[in-house]
Order: C-alpha cells, then structure tokens, then sequence
DNA sequence: GTCTATATCAAGATAGAC
DNA sequence: GTCTATCTTGATATAGAC
C-alpha cells in the first residue's frame, strides 16, 4: 500500500483524495489541498516533490483498490469477467474524479508504486484466460463506455445498460476455453 | 458547413484549426490565436462570442469530416462497419487533438451546428442495421481503443492492431442480418 | 474590425528563515 | 514541518476608443 511514504504524506494524500473526489481534477491545486489541511501550499513540497507525483500517488491508490475489488469476482459464482466489469463500472461511477485521473490521459509509469497499475490488470487478464488480446478489446470497451457514460455522451433516452450487456455478450463469446 | 459564419469568422477559425492541430488543446489560447492571426486577443470577441463557441465550431466541422468520410464505407465493397471502424481510427490519429476536442470531455450540444453530429452518427448507426443498442456498444469499444492507443496505455510490445480486430470480430459476430 | 488598458483569477514552484 | 515572500506564467473576458 502506501508503506513508502511518512505518516505526514499520508495524511496529506487522504486529503488529497477527499479533494479530488469532492472537487475534481480541476479543483485538486496546491493551494486548495493545503487550505484543507490547514497549511500553506509551499509546505506539501516537503512531502511529495511535485504535484504530478502526488497525483501518481492517488493513481497507485486507485489501481491497488481496483485489483482487491476485482479478486472478489473469482470467489462468487457466475463468469469471473461478466463480475469484474460490473465492478469496474460501479468502481468508475463510485469515484468518477478518480477514475478520470487514473484513465483519462497519458500515465508517467515510473512514478506509480511499483506493481500497484499490475494489481487491477492480471485479475483482468485472468479472467479472459490469459488472452491478452482480447483483453485489450475488453479494456477498450470497458474504458470507453465508462468514459462515454461518465461524459454524458449517451443521449438522455438510451439504454446504456443494454449496450453494456451487448458488448459484454459480444466478448464473452470471444473467450477461448479449453474443455 | 460554415455557411453560418462571416468571411472572417472562418478566416479565424481555419487559423484555429491549424494551432489545435500542431499544438493541442492546451495551446489553443485566445491569445496564441490572436498572435498566429496577427491580431490581438480581445478581437476575436467580435466574431466569436466565447472560445467555447469557437471550440463548438471547431467540433462540429471534425463532425461533417467524419460523416463524409464514413459515406465512402458504401461505396467500396466488404462490411461497412468494418470501413468505417477503419476511417474512424485513421481519422483519430489523423486528428489527434481534433478528436480528443470533439471526444474526450462532455458537449454542449447546444453550440454545435445543427446536425453536425448527427452526420457521424447516421452512417454508423446505418452500418449496424439501425440496431442503436449495439452501435452504443460499438461506439464504446471504438472510442475506448482510440482514446488509449493516443494516451499511450497499451504496453509498447502490445499487438494493439490484433486486438482491435478481435474486438471487431466479437462486435460484427453480433450483428442481426435479415435475409 | 482592431486597438489599449484592465479586471479577475489562478496555477506550480523555489529560496531561505524559523 | 511550516512559514513568508516571491517568481513566473498563464488564462478568459469586458469597456470603450478609433
């Protein structure tokens, strides 16, 4: 988890989270985060070196919390992949703010803790049998439809539920099983 | 197209398009505008009302390219979905800034063109046999994949043209046929 | 159609004292 | 670990003159 970091920045990056969530990306500043905590913003830079890195550190969070969320898809019964992406979905729409900063632009891997972006992937991978192929066809549904979803893209009468489980029927028939 | 604008206004927004292009969306100031156009900022107020309506036009004409060029799927031989699946890619990384502009935040549909959009929408939707759930679905899968192949999200060994055509195939597997 | 002057606001980051 | 003072840069937009 966040076994790296002081206790100081951590209190600082729960704070930064509950910024995030309530305000987010554009409401996620120096200023404002230290105003929460009560500080001056010059301060945090004792703390994280620059906001790109405490940004990672909120990132590393997220997909660390992805992969716990998606273990329970293999412990329930039904298609581990028709679970994960339900969960997926609910994880996007739980936590809107954070998902955009974990998805929604370029990532500067080597900030991230190491091993937390592999956490919510190899459930992922797992659960379409190792085919990674296809699992990038699922990420890209998966991530599209969220995004679409969380943009308001869909006009108001859609039934989005039903274009999820089109896509979802669509790539389930595509996974190879050996039996 | 522009038929709504004044000679100037699309004098403005041709140089518009240009900065977008070779400088993102974050170089798209009023003022980096402005100096390309060898004005000063303030005078773009006079033609258009607010850069988000400068924008919304910049969105509406990257939608009418895109229709035009999804017309041409009905014209060649093979699946059109498959065509326009194609264009669609080649548009984005044609385009890159352009299509994160027009699809990657929400829209004010409002200060679009009328029908703009709808002009990209028809011919995909008509591609799928008018089956609007599964071109939801479609859509998803085609934005999700464009949007992380120009993020940089897929590992740098990834086969990413298999796993479009994977997608492809599990989408085109669902399409209804009457005959 | 363009100008100058200005309002208003905000951002990330550093130096150096305590 | 926090502070003050500051640098540097940038943004959208309006008023009113020419």
């Amino acid at each position: 988890m966040d076994h790296h970091l002081t206790p100081r920045a951590r209190e600082i990056l729960g704070t930064a989270r509950m910024l995030l969530e309530e305000e987010g990306g554009e409401g996620l500043s120096m200023r404002r985060l230290a105003e929460r905590l009560g500080i001056r913003a010059p301060s945090i830079y004792k703390h994280f070196p620059s906001k790109e890195a405490l940004e990672a550190a909120l990132i590393s969070q997220g997909f660390e919390e992805q992969g716990a969320a998606f273990e329970a898809a293999f412990e329930s019964p039904g298609e581990p992949i028709v679970a994960i992406i339900e969960i997926y979905r609910a994880f996007a729409h739980r936590h809107p703010h954070l998902y955009r900063l974990m998805y929604d632009s370029s990532l500067n891997r080597e900030l991230l803790t190491p091993g937390s972006e592999e956490s919510a992937v190899i459930p992922a991978v797992r659960a379409l049998g190792g085919d990674r192929d296809l699992a990038r066809a699922a990420f890209g549904f998966v991530h599209g439809m969220t995004i679409l979803e969380l943009n308001d893209r869909f006009p108001a009468d859609a039934d989005v539920d039903e274009a999820w489980r089109r896509g979802l029927a669509a790539l389930t028939g595509s996974i190879q099983r050996d039996e």
